[in-house]
DNA sequence: AATGAATGAGACTTCATTCAT
DNA sequence: CATGAATGAAGTCTCATTCAT
């Protein structure tokens, strides 16, 4: 298993890889991808096997499509109800306890394309191109943003390195909590799902108030 | 597959399971669990396919040995190099300092174990039992004890909080760039590993004591 | 092991199928259904491994063919040469002699079958469904349309009963020496075929024309 | 597997392998033989594995085993509570009725051993040696002895070839409703147990009273 | 001689991928 | 081009039998 999507040419081609992406999200909602079958996917997206073979080239080239999911995902929900509407005003903390807030709330909804993306960028690495890396340099760049913005606020010397961490701590403090419950490290909180947000908005405030 | 380990009746058994826990061991640095075979671990343990249905029921037996594995090298690393000294006088930063690097190390070198365990704790949180639960707990507590001694430095309301917060920032900070260093959301990361173990322990003295 | 036959959506499936259950039947007539591997049955059907459970989901999805076979046969024996002409004039011994040679000239040809059904009726009762008991049915149908026939013969007081012990005796007393021959309980007999045939006849005359 | 048993020199040894035989006989009332394993067999008879392979030269040794279980309650049963007193002058049908009566008994307490006797006679009739044909012909010695006493009821020409059949049904008759009660052939048979014997010894009797 | 651990062939089943129709 | 049947490698697990201790 290996390699890339094929090209689709004609409009019916593209309406079949639209219906396998849908399959794909589908299933991934139940189980992981590594038990989801491609019988599995041509019958979820009313195609038969043939017809899967035709667009991807192989199991592996469905990897890709789990990022490219994530990302459209994400791109809807920051451009729409998962929008921060900064207020200069109200300081760094309400602020951070926003975006907080934001992440949380797609983590708590697409929390199985979350999981499934971390998975295989750390499985199959060479599956995903820049993808990755794109999206993560979009969230870099948010943060500068934000940090300029309350830059008499932040005490990092090195504005880089804090956005760096923001970025970081952002895509890696709720997590665990998010996606795993009970399980993994979050067993340890019995606090409530509030009081964790705002428990993670408050570190990654206080790693930028503090001086180094 | 699942449910437990065989009682072993002789000497010789004893030998082969510990045989099979260290090719386990082994193979675990390479690859997945899910990718190693069960005629692979006989192999590297230069026994006989039966012989590991001997000692264990089935491959599912063998999750609950990688919890096994990661709890002896942690108690190992714990009590021995991986010992953190704290120095009161020192201040709670310094204290940070010392075991955002002692968790560091045991991550960069274990972390295969930590990768597989924080995997099946999630997978397959009906194998482990209650290994992992007593194993935050036994951190939660020492986060306990750490946070009493600089109680005046320390600036959260609710010490229970705090604690469990504490322990859960510990076990998920580091994990991300430890165990997946160019892949996962660590590719934002520039800095070298001496300035991010400084801005993790920053991270968490920044949250303690940030007053809510 | 459990459960079902896969549905056949194209003609090439239909054949396929036809292909293994004639492998079956060939393989039937040298050994029992548990010594027959799926690779064995693959091979008699010049086919893959995988093949096969495309249309049987497993290897118990066997057993229902096996009856499926038995009860074709029988049609098609009872339809065919096993046709048994009653003659109302010649009286009821001569049609029992009748059927018992007929019910013996199909064990003789088609006792492999039999022997297996018999076997999985019992062994995995679950797995057949109502076809044994419809076939005992019409069996006993049969039998009372018969004893009807001859009422003035037979000296039952309980024509149900009759009916009902007639299809157990037909049932019941040739198969031990048509299946087993040299073993079993047929292993006292040595009278010939034929004077076995007419002396299970006589005991089902004996019964019937027997007052109770 | 082949072959047989291995003698027991000493004391001890005839121990082994009489609880070997006993733990045949356990096991044989919950599987078929097929089903049971040597371990099974050594725990159940609380002994290594090793050790039964001392007695009994592999599995298929066990087969012989089964027709002495059968043999010897089949004795035990014969000359304790299965006695059956004839009464010359109640005449031949009522012995007849007693007889079956026993032969039932018999079946529902033993039925698991006949089960399995019966079916590796068919099975394996190579490794039962004459043991078999010993029992049966001894239980139509005893018929010829039954017909005699009843010499003038009796109508059949051929004495021994009655002989012979009276032992094939009576081996017959009650096995199948016996041991495979609701599956097999006895499914049709709506009627008690005790209507079920009276009707197969009329059966009997039937047989024997008609002339041919 | 006894024990039970080890062997290893072989059975069932799955599924990514290919290919005849 | 589409369909879904066929392929076959690979993996898990069982258990009669052997053999080291």
């Amino acid at each position: 298993m290996s390699q890339g999507t094929k090209p689709a040419r004609q409009e019916r081609s593209r309406q079949t890889r639209d219906r396998l992406v849908a399959a794909l999200d589908t299933r991934l909602r139940e189980k992981p991808f590594a038990d989801i079958t491609i019988a599995e996917l041509a019958q979820a997206a009313d195609l038969s096997v043939g017809a899967v073979y035709r667009r991807f080239e192989n199991k592996d080239a469905f990897i890709p499509v789990i990022f490219e999911l994530y990302s459209t995902r994400l791109d809807a929900f920051m451009s729409g109800e998962g929008r921060v509407e900064v207020d200069p005003a109200a300081g760094l903390r309400s602020a951070l306890h926003k975006a907080c807030g934001a992440a949380w709330q797609f983590l708590v909804r697409h929390g199985y394309l979350v999981r499934a993306a971390h998975l295989y960028a750390r499985l199959r690495p060479d599956l995903i191109g820049d993808d990755w890396e794109e999206l993560l340099g979009q969230a870099r760049q948010s943060a500068a943003t934000l940090l300029e913005l309350f830059g008499d606020e932040v005490k990092r010397r090195d504005a880089d390195e804090a956005s760096q961490m923001f970025t970081y701590l952002m895509n890696t403090l709720p997590i665990e909590r998010a996606l795993y419950r009970e399980e993994g490290a979050a067993v340890v909180l019995t606090i409530s799902d509030e009081r964790f947000v705002a428990a993670i908005a408050d570190t990654l405030y206080g790693y930028l108030v503090t001086a180094d």
